[in-house]
DNA sequence: GTGATAGTTCAGTAATTACTGAAAAGTAAG
DNA sequence: CTTACTTTTCAGTAATTACTGAACTATCAC
């Protein structure tokens, strides 16, 4: 992976990293690393650069840069004067990560949730029939629920979710002592049966 | 994919979506349908059962059993006087979040955040390096911060959890108020430049 | 011990996914 | 319309990943 020695050693280390780690997540390694390089560079860069860079051939580096603007983790941008295009990355990381999640949640979860209202509606059969069913209800609910609050959270602008985050062990703690006074059990359950 | 007639038509359509959701996720389609059978199964399955049910070879069943194993998804069961090994998925949604969302930071969160500490630390030569290293920092600032919160979160149990999503829109709504009185805007920015 | 059953490993192969170069299509300027 | 430049597409190929069957190890019953 020869990535080119103009780059600055930090830059290298981290574009690699980005690399390697992008199988992990659904995007392949040389996706990966170009939005790394679009993500620390300080101006937006052409088609040709990133190419350039990466030692990538100019059509993967086309690919990917549709697969970037798929995700919408990239945008294009336009140098006056020149008829090339330029891709830059958010500078917000708040608004990357609100991006990247919207879009797993429509490619991952979305299809998910849409089968499993289908197999809800179907009349089971069979005793383990009905118990799949229940297992599915219990999915479905959970998976709802979490993207409603997730939507909720999405909503907010990133000092909001800072400060939403930070308030997290606040709230934990008024729930602990709602609970205690109601009998019920905040904490995770220990395992005694 | 010549899912075995024996299981319910309800089953057959759960495990074929989750095979092929399986590659979006870190997973492959093996595993993925491994781990919708045992989901659903009314009790532990030993790999034969498995084996048969999704016409799968017994060598595949076995790797699929233990990759399962590495994420902690299913759980090693014992049937007395048999001396097999029966697999069974947890029966409480918010556990296997849980766990699922322990793993995935653990693969691929914390890597990304020890290379950034470490990329930290590194002092910049030039302008470009200045401006990596900053955008760096935001991401470590940024991921850090989310998982202090997520550590906050996974410590509650399942119920305490619901009702703290069930909260979302109204610690929204209180911060709103707050930075109304404040002058701040809590609200996502719309675009007006 | 031997035989029977259960589970694992691994080399070889099948299937899938990623990448390239060449050709095509698109676009602005003259 | 033509030229020069830019981006996209795609067939072929390289690289990676998934899967199988056969051989191997382990464990239990006898």
């Amino acid at each position: 992976m020869p990535l080119n020695d103009q780059l600055p050693a930090l830059n290298r280390e981290f574009i690699a990293h980005f690399g390697e780690m992008g199988s992990r997540w659904g995007i392949n390694r040389t996706v990966g690393q170009i939005y790394a390089l679009l993500f620390l560079s300080p101006k937006p860069l052409c088609a040709d650069e990133i190419a350039e860079s990466l030692e990538f051939s100019r059509s993967n580096v086309s690919m990917g840069l549709k697969e970037l603007q798929a995700w919408r983790l990239v945008r294009l941008r336009h140098v006056p004067g020149d008829r090339r295009e330029y891709f830059g990355a958010p500078d917000d990381v708040w608004e990357i990560f609100r991006v990247l999640a919207e879009e797993r949640r429509r490619r991952e979860v979305e299809p998910t949730l849409t089968m499993l209202r289908s197999a809800l509606q179907e009349t089971p059969a069979t005793d383990d029939e009905r118990h799949a069913q229940e297992r599915m209800r219990q999915m479905h609910e959970f998976i709802s629920r979490l993207m409603t609050w997730f939507d909720e959270v999405q909503k907010l602008s990133p000092e909001t979710a800072v400060q939403l985050m930070s308030m997290g062990s606040m709230v934990t703690r008024v729930l602990e002592v709602k609970d205690r006074l109601t009998g019920r059990n905040t904490k995770k359950q220990s395992s005694t049966p």
